[in-house]
DNA sequence: ACTGGAATCTGGAACGTTCCAGATTCGTTC
DNA sequence: GAACGAATCTGGAACGTTCCAGATTCCAGT
């Protein structure tokens, strides 16, 4: 069984349909005004009457740029990816860039292939927002083209840019908000031990010396099946907890719903990322919001000036804000 | 301030370095076995020593075939459209072919401009997740190339395949599940009258028919400030509310607990979709499911049916499951 | 009517790859 | 050591566009 769908029309179709050269049509199509009005209107009747769509390969090809740039992230599903690659789609879209965008569902191979197609594809540039993304594959990247990368506080080669969110004043936003209802004991609760994990217990534990307050080592806490864990710390002495984001704090949210230690009454929350879900849960979450657009944005931005020639490394930190809802309160006894 | 890197290295650059010609480096390259092995050896070390990378550009040029293909989604932020474009992309992954996703943002104008830019890339088929596109949009596409609509319970020329949840047996097991509970007044929720959600409803209608129970018109209740409506439904005598997705269902949960009609001790609430959500709200919510992966594989097993040749239209329909959680129960007294 | 310059149009080269037909080399067999 | 087929390699055409240098047409001014 063959298909049957005709051959796509090539400008040189359209050439011969309008009675021109194909040069020409190429610059009507264009609208570029070297051409008269009549035979203008010609030829895009002509392209209309077949169907005519240009070719963005072919394009791409001989001018050597494809208008396009990559975006990776680490998983689509997750609030704070898409948010953010959204954020630089639609400065990508206001700057006249398409988006190409690559999910890699938190398979660090999968994202270095991803990396190798987009450079395959000629994008003029790469937002990695993912800290999975094996350094060394990004900056053999960067050797052909701008790297961006978004939100992962490390050291990178001077041929990548960076932005990222700034963890220790995020965390110390919402331990100054904690202690300034009243709290003195105060847990930060955490799944992971990356970076940005740790960033953030510098900054909670930053801001409780300022408190003159003590701080607490960071207690982790796994989100699927942690209940043990969690249990503990809901049923200790802390009277608040700053979760290293909101998908644990939200576990920690429910947890205390199953055991009677409810948010805020018995126990203040404070999540992190301020993710879609925080607006959605009961009690509503407070959440530190790391500014996604923002990030995005500036992730563009540094791009663009990469793509038109700066070669000096430029780091970016944008900092974050609270978002207060329901999940905190002064403390009961 | 002119950009100092390099230009990319060709297949030539690799012949001249390997000293042979550029056609055997594309033959050893890709791994052809006509190739002797030490040769292959060679041409392999010298593309590595120059940093060459094949150019997708120039191959989909001259194959005539991109081994892409297009995924349209609505709002990329919603997990449901998420979902089901991540099933089309892995198994288009496992069927080799790459995917171009575009986000439309819920804006028509945006995706029918998604679906001329993917067309001029080249792809082998479009993956519609998405009631917003025009249909005349999709018509025009569906002359040029193979197109899938997911999700759309309507009618649609023959040259678009179509796969969609049987909206009306999702809602009809969430039916039989309240009703099998003890639930005698059961009402149906919604902040859309689109299709799909007039199908639930009838299948709503129709379950409960079928157990000699009466079912009410859907009530109309807005996602974002809709606490009158919320309030008039929660307080009305129902014990049993299905809502029309989980972002609504979820609504009612919180306001429910605001007003002190908490579920599922006072109401009951199921939630239609699934979403990531349902598992993280508390009480958890009790939800259809589309079975988004099904939805999106086989999308895609007839895109690729459809790129082989197939010319006869193909309609699916997947039938839902009911994830039963927290949020639903016997009723009281 | 003739000129010169502007306006409009054209043909070929180029982009980097694959594909094809054929050229060259190699090893075996007589 | 000649002949032959298999193994290995090569040069040019093609893909659909843009770019460029130049060709042609048109028109105003003399």
């Amino acid at each position: 069984m063959s298909n049957d769908r005709p051959r796509r029309p090539t400008i040189i179709d359209v050439a011969a349909e309008a009675g021109v050269s194909k040069s020409l049509v190429s610059l009507a199509l264009r609208g570029d005004d070297g051409v008269s009005e009549t035979t203008r209107r010609r030829i895009l009747a002509a392209a209309d009457r077949l169907g005519y769509r240009s070719n963005t390969v072919a394009r791409a090809l001989v001018q050597g740029r494809t208008g396009q740039i990559g975006v990776i992230v680490t998983d689509l599903r997750n609030p704070y990816h898409s948010e953010v690659a959204l954020g630089v789609e639609k400065a990508a879209e206001d700057a006249g860039l398409g988006t190409f965008l690559a999910n890699g569902r938190r398979d660090a191979d999968r994202m270095a292939a991803h990396v190798d197609s987009l450079i395959g594809h000629n994008v003029e540039g790469l937002v990695v927002v993912s800290s999975r993304v094996d350094t060394a594959v990004l900056a053999a990247a960067a050797e052909r083209l701008p790297v961006v990368v978004v939100g992962r506080p490390e050291i990178l080669p001077d041929r990548i840019d960076s932005v990222a969110g700034d963890d220790e004043s995020g965390a110390r936003l919402a331990v100054e908000h904690l202690v300034s209802l009243g709290h003195t004991d105060i847990a930060f609760a955490s799944a992971s031990t990356r970076p940005a994990a740790r960033a953030r217990h510098r900054g909670y534990a930053a801001a409780l010396a300022d408190a003159g307050l003590e701080a607490a080592e960071a207690v982790a806490v796994p989100i699927e099946g942690g209940t043990g864990e969690a249990d503990d710390l809901l049923r200790g002495g802390a009277t608040a907890v700053l979760s290293n984001n909101d998908l644990l704090a939200v576990e920690l949210l429910n947890r205390g719903h199953e055991i009677g230690v409810v948010a805020p009454d018995r126990i203040s929350i404070v999540g992190y990322d301020n993710t879609e879900l925080a607006a959605r849960v009961w009690p509503r979450l407070t959440s530190v919001d790391q500014r996604r657009t923002a990030l995005g944005r500036t992730a563009l931005s540094m791009l663009s000036e990469r793509i038109a020639g700066r070669t000096a490394a430029r780091r970016e930190v944008i900092a974050p804000g609270l978002v207060v809802r329901d999940s905190t309160a002064t403390p009961k006894e």
